[in-house]
DNA sequence: AACTATACCTGCAAGC
DNA sequence: TGCTTGCAGGTATAGT
């Protein structure tokens, strides 16, 4: 579910429901996530303190609480997140299960377990667990002249180096698609062969993308009860992604898929040359 | 140093 | 119908 723009949406759902709250209890499946699950720590951190700000990085979900303690929270492929009354039966595939003092609780659930849970408690170790994390693509440090840069030395596909979250942060695969589709690129060419030209015209195609898409809601079906919570519907503004052998929406030509990196890549042979 | 394959896990759809 | 296979929005890590 979640790239860059699905977090942004989930953060914007939650943090109404999360600000000003205190956890009263922490429970847990006790199956392990991507990582093990801090849930002693939690069980033992987090009760008593209140809820500051719910922030993201990359697409991670950071949530400030009080005494300096913050939970992160990456949603792997399958993961949401949902604040649901206590009295709610759980579903399956739910992982974790924050309680707050308004009878509601905020859960977890991620069928593939791809997702992650981590409990920091100092500036120093957030800034350690995000040290091999990559600009936000919104942040000035990320310049066609940066990425122009990142790329110089890198024979590897340009689709590759998007979605890597240390040179960029939040980019995966249905992005990485739309933005090369959107600048006429071929996703499977060395990312040192682009010239500044193509940059300049990829990195804000790239922006508008993620911008239109958290203005969409996202590009999946999130199912939180908050009422920003509405399914998202930028996958109705795909243009490339999942269209294998569909008219492309500019030439008419069939798109094409291949893999690159193991990953689904789709191309308009016509419009986005090797 | 750069890059690619693989592993992690479950659910679903397509094909036989 | 029921089985098998392939594929899925991510990312750390082992291996070339």
């Amino acid at each position: 579910m979640p790239e860059l723009p699905e977090v942004e949406v989930i953060r914007r759902g939650l943090l109404p429901y999360l600000k000003g709250r205190t956890i009263t209890d922490v429970h847990g499946s006790g199956k392990p996530l991507r990582h093990p699950v801090p849930l002693a720590a939690m069980k033992k951190k987090l009760p008593g303190l209140t809820l500051l700000t719910v922030s993201r990085r990359a697409k991670y979900l950071v949530i400030r609480a009080s005494a300096g303690i913050r939970l992160v929270i990456h949603l792997g492929m399958t993961g949401n997140l949902g604040v649901f009354p206590a009295s709610a039966g759980m579903r399956p595939h739910d992982h974790l299960c924050w309680q707050l003092d308004n009878t509601m609780e905020l859960r977890l659930n991620d069928s593939r377990r791809f997702g992650g849970v981590w409990l920091l408690l100092t500036d120093k170790e957030e800034k350690e667990f995000f040290r091999n994390t990559g600009p936000e693509p919104f942040s000035r440090v990320c310049s066609p002249s940066f990425f122009m840069d990142a790329g110089r030395h890198r024979r590897q596909a340009i689709k590759t180096l998007l979605m890597d979250g240390r040179v960029v942060a939040g980019i995966g695969n249905i992005y990485a698609n739309e933005a090369l589709f959107a600048a006429r690129i071929h996703p499977g060419r060395p990312a040192c062969s682009l010239n500044e030209r193509e940059w300049k015209r990829l990195v804000p195609l790239l922006r508008s993308i993620l911008i239109q898409a958290i203005a969409c809601g996202g590009s999946t079906i999130s199912d939180f009860i908050n009422a920003s919570g509405n399914s998202g519907y930028f996958q109705m503004n795909f243009q490339i992604y999942g269209r294998q052998n569909q008219p492309c929406h500019t030439c008419g030509t069939p798109i094409a898929k291949i893999v690159i990196s193991g990953r689904a890549s789709y191309f308009c042979p016509h419009c986005q040359k090797e």
